[in-house]
DNA sequence: CCGGGTTTGACAATGGTTCTCAACATCGCT
DNA sequence: AGCGATGTTGAGAACCATTGTCAAACCCGG
């Protein structure tokens, strides 16, 4: 925040290609649904390589500050992730076993938009996510 | 979740008016916009009462549980509370003052129920917020 | 006023997430 | 290839919201 930031600005900042990003990267290849950095973690370490916790939570986060992943919380609060299309979407998830379904809903966008509009609010973000019971887990 | 659970189910539990009880309600009946368990405590601390955080936090989970308060949980995952209308609504809340607009969207309700009835989820349940910065703050 | 189930509070315990900081890896340059 | 500057990492501590523990206090019906 009290960086100089020598020109670009808000721009692509430097991102090097450790070997720690890059088993982030491959972890998040193996799996649709959301999970969370413990369960990341823990697939990492599976798959051989060895990343500190912290290393994860770090790259999930400007993963998802840079929108290459979809970070949403859960129930309970907690973080989870996945990797995402670019598009903007909301999400259908299992309670029980974390299948997601990927939604759109322009309608819904444009209904925030109106809403907010209508009451003055700038500088939109919002959050919907629907979760239930797969036709699986029932 | 292990009870025995001797008659009436998921009916009325008994709510003991006590002194802590009172307090928690009558700090939610003064303020508007969603407020965390720690905020609420340090009102009633102000209000002159004194309640434990633990009961605060269970005052509001079980207000919460009976529909009578609002919890949902701001963009750090932290639970906010509010006393509600009884009718299932969501919210256009100021990232900057907390200033809180109630917004019903029929629409949307029906749009949740149509997607996960297309994907034969069940036992729906969903989160709609929508943050910005209100006109005031702008 | 009594007895029994509720509720409370102080405090410990959890558990996810972030911070600290020294050791390390990369990059750009020569 | 060698070097210095700077971004990254990891182990563990630190944070902090939330929940569990359990004996003491409380409320209620009789």
């Amino acid at each position: 925040m009290t960086s100089t930031d020598p020109q670009g600005s808000t721009q692509t900042q430097q991102r090097r290609p450790t070997r720690q990003r890059r088993a982030v990267a491959a972890a998040l290849a193996g799996f649709d649904d959301f999970r969370s950095a413990q369960e990341i973690h823990d697939l990492i370490s599976r798959q051989g390589d060895s990343v500190g916790l912290a290393t994860v939570y770090r790259t999930l986060s400007s993963l998802a500050e840079a929108g290459e992943v979809d970070m949403l919380r859960n129930e309970d609060g907690e973080a989870i992730w996945r990797s995402c299309s670019d598009t903007h979407h909301h999400h259908l998830v299992c309670r029980t076993c974390g299948a997601t379904v990927e939604v759109e809903g322009p309608a819904v966008e444009r209904w925030t938009n109106a809403i907010a509009a209508e009451h003055g609010y700038a500088d939109l973000s919002h959050t919907l996510e629907i979760f239930g019971t797969c036709p699986t887990c029932r």
